[in-house]
DNA sequence: GAGATGACGGGCT
DNA sequence: AAGCCCGCCATCT
């Protein structure tokens, strides 16, 4: 297999619009339950334009998660709400609701 | 090959 | 409920 990276680009790549995995679930279906860190690192690396919904990502709080340049959580922000995703006035989603169980 | 990096998570305060 | 600290993991330099 290729680096645990692109297992990540592939499996959020599955994630339908309208809902959000949180990174430790990423890793967990990847087999790695600890590895959530290393998800938030291989999206770190993605080249933009890619084809991959990275913003369907967010952290264990249904939060977005900060990072440089500050326009780009604004920018996650507004591509979910397009598409169906609600953030409350905390900034944050309701992973209750939001969060994709996997295939 | 060793040390640094980081878009995280869980537990405790 | 929110914030802080510490441990984890794969990759990068």
């Amino acid at each position: 297999m290729r680096h645990f990276y692109e297992q990540v680009y592939e499996l959020v790549q599955q994630v339908p619009p309208g809902k959000v995995v949180t990174y430790g679930q990423v890793a967990a279906l990847l087999g790695s339950p600890r590895s959530a860190r290393a998800v938030g690192y291989a999206l770190r690396y993605l080249p933009r334009g890619t084809d991959v919904p990275w913003q369907r990502v967010i952290n264990h709080r249904g939060e977005i998660s900060p990072r440089f340049p500050a326009e780009s959580p604004l920018i996650q922000r507004l591509l979910l709400e397009s598409e169906g995703v609600v953030f409350d006035e905390n900034d944050q989603v309701d992973l209750k609701v939001y969060r994709w169980q996997g295939e």
